[in-house]
Order: structure tokens, then sequence, then C-alpha cells
DNA sequence: TGACAAGATTAACAGTGTTAAGTAAAATTG
DNA sequence: CAATTTTACTTAACACTGTTAATCTTGTCA
């Protein structure tokens, strides 16, 4: 490998440069989205009120992502991996024996911190889940391998009963989405009052995990 | 009262047929709808194909539904309709110490046989939840007002602990819509391989209550 | 027959996602 | 430094969408 003349690293530089502009529109571009989303809901949603509210021209939305679907999914994504790190902080803040219970309470704050995120990602457009992650999305956790993890090594320490680690995974993640996506439904169920609940239903699932 | 003359009767008569023929193209349309609905998917879904579809200008549709939320609600709430009668039959026609599990297997069901309506009242337009019925829907069966009779009336008859049948209830729900929802979002997750998932979780529950 | 009402249509508007062509400035090259 | 190419963006346009107001048609009634 021989050195680069001055030219050549003035021109990397540059680019490099330019590369580092596009990126920050990028992110102006979803941060404007994410607002937007929030305020105006799914439904009243709009690429033009995107562009607009960034000062740019509609079309310069698709130098950035493919279409309108792209975005979309790219800012669930961003939820995604929101998510995962929640789940993943949960696993490593806590005593081993108190994973289960914290990556609970984690799943459910998130969803409660959350809500439109959430709502986007696992009931409006669920369908996001099966896709394959954008590219430059590499450092991606997995929020179920977290609860998988929790669940086969608790079971290795003989603190849970051995049973398949992706079944029991399943059980707690039916009843974590099942009371966030309740609770992000129903108006009686209200963040503040749901708390005996949670708890009498991650005590049921221990429980059931000894026996 | 007197009686209505000829002329009068014939009036009534024509005046009925023509509100007849109203409520008949009411339900071409929704037919056409909740056909369109279901191949196209609820983001392609407009009126104007539904129109093209039973051969009729857009406009007309409007004669019929205040607008497409309208429409779509409608949609949404004839799922409920048929979801309360799901619950209500499992509930009738269970012996009364197995309804509970009856009603959470007919929840399931009902979510994998309707899995387009299941998303559509439950994950997509979980909204339309809150809103009060359309008119003329008066017939309408409360679908956790029969979970809660259920577990309310076990607990009378002593076969499950007795606590709030409305936390009970919900408890149960949690499971189901859980269960249901993650089914119709995860791939992995099929109708045929969720069977001993159903029956851990069911049985789960049932402990739980009788604790 | 003529007035009237109901049911449907046409035309139009505003707004959407999206594509292709054009433009101005910046970067690159001889 | 001048010429050329690339880059980032905009304008114009298309094909849709939901929705409204005005219009037409047709059968009903006095």
């Amino acid at each position: 490998m021989q050195v680069q003349t001055r030219a050549e690293k003035l021109k990397l530089a540059s680019a490099a440069r330019r590369e580092q502009g596009k990126l920050e529109l990028k992110r102006q571009i979803l941060e404007a989205a994410a607002h937007l989303f929030s305020t105006n809901g799914y439904e009243d949603f709009s690429l033009r009120q995107v562009a607009e509210a960034i000062g740019y021209s509609p079309t310069t939305i698709y130098l950035y992502f493919k279409d309108k679907e792209e975005l979309l999914f790219v800012m669930a994504f961003e939820g995604f991996r929101g998510f995962g790190v929640a789940l993943q902080h949960a696993y490593d803040s806590a005593p081993p024996a108190e994973r289960i219970w914290h990556i609970g309470r984690a799943y459910v704050d998130f969803a409660l911190a959350n809500p439109v995120q959430y709502r986007l990602m696992f009931m409006q457009r669920s369908d996001y889940l099966a896709r394959p992650a954008p590219e430059c999305y590499t450092d991606f956790i997995d929020s179920f391998g977290v609860v998988t993890k929790a669940v086969a090594e608790a079971m290795k320490r003989g603190e849970i009963k051995l049973r398949d680690p992706q079944e029991t995974a399943t059980l707690l993640w039916v009843n974590v989405h099942g009371l966030a996506s309740l609770v992000l439904t129903n108006s009686h169920l209200t963040p503040e009052n749901i708390e005996p609940l949670f708890h009498w239903m991650m005590q049921m699932l221990q429980r059931e995990m000894s026996v």
C-alpha cells in the first residue's frame, strides 16, 4: 500500500464531509417524521408534510428513502432498536434471579412510555417484524432473543423448570404484549391502575415456570 | 285508529320496498368492501374501488355511509358483532364448569378464522373499541362482558377463587389476545403449532384462578 | 299533466405518493 | 483557471385518493 497524494486525501475528506451532511439530513427527516407521526397519528402521516416541516421539496425525501413505506419502516425499526436496548438493559442491570421479572417490567414500561411507537411496531404495522433489517442497522438486538436467553439461563441455573425455552419465552411474551396492547387500547386500563394486574400476571408466570 | 285507504297502504308498501332496496345496497356495499379489504388489505382499501366493484359511482357510497371512516367502522363493528356472538355461543354451549376454557378457545379460534377482521378490530384500528356503536346495531353483545359473567358465575359456584371478576377476566383477555395477536404477527407461530401453547396457557390460567 | 322528491351521477377541489425532467451550484478534471 | 461532470435539489406532471356541490334522471303524487 502506498501513501495517497494530498489531492486524493482532500477528495476523500470532502466526500466524507458530504456524506456526513447527507446523514444529517436523513436524521433530520426522521426526526421531523417521528414528530409529525406522534402528533398526527398513523392515518394522517404524509411525506409532503414531513418535507414542509424541514423546508425541502417533497421529492427530496426520495433521495434518502425509497418511498413512504421505507421511511415508516425505518421509524418502526428505530423503535425496535430502542426496544431491544431497553430489554437488554433490563437483562444486564438485574440480578440473574430477577432478570425475567425485570425484562417484563421493561417491556411494559417501554410500551407505556412510547405508545405511538409501540402501536406502530406491534399493532398497526406488525408486518414489519417479518421484514429484514435495513442495511446499516447491523448492531441490532433481537428482543425476543433476550427473553429466550434469560429463560434458558434460569433453567440452567435450576430456578425454573426445564422446558423448551422458546415456548416459555413465548408464554411470557404473550402476557406482556397482551397487557401492553390492552392498556394502549382500553381506556379503563391506565398506566397507573395496571400495577396490581401486572404484579399478579408476573407472579402467575413465575409460579407457572417453577411448577 | 282508522283503517288506511288502499292508496295509503300502497304508498307505505312502496316506501318500504324502497327502504328495503336501500338496505340491500348498503349490504352490497359492505360485502364488496369486506371482500376488497380482505384481499387488498387495510392500506390499499379505497372507496372508489368499492364503488367500481358494485358498479356505482364513488359518491353513491356517501348516500349510505357518512365517509370512509364510517364504512370502515361499520366493517369493524360487524366483526365485533360476530365476535360477540362467537363468545356468547361458547358460553351457552359449554357446561358451566368448562365455560371459561371454551370461551378462550372461541376467542383464539375467531382470530385464526378471521385474521383480517381481527387485525382491524384489535390491532390496526383498536381505537374503534372506544367508539359508541352505530345506531341500528342495538342487539350488540359485549364480548368482554361475556367473559366477566362466566368468571363471576364460576366464582359464585366456588369453582375459582373469589376475586375482582373484572380483573380476573382481564387477565384471561390479556392471554387470549396476546396469543391471538402473536400468531397473526409471528410467522413461526401457526394455527397448527400453537395448540400446545394454547393448552399450557389455559391450564396455567385455570390453576391460577383456583389458587 | 306538472310539481316534487329520491337516488344516483358528473365535475371539481384539495391532497396524496411517486416519477421524470430540469436546474443551479459545487466538485473534479485537463 | 476554464470546462465538464456530479451532486443535491426543485419543478412539473401523473395517477390516485377522499369529499363536496351542483346536476340529472326517474318514478311518485296531487
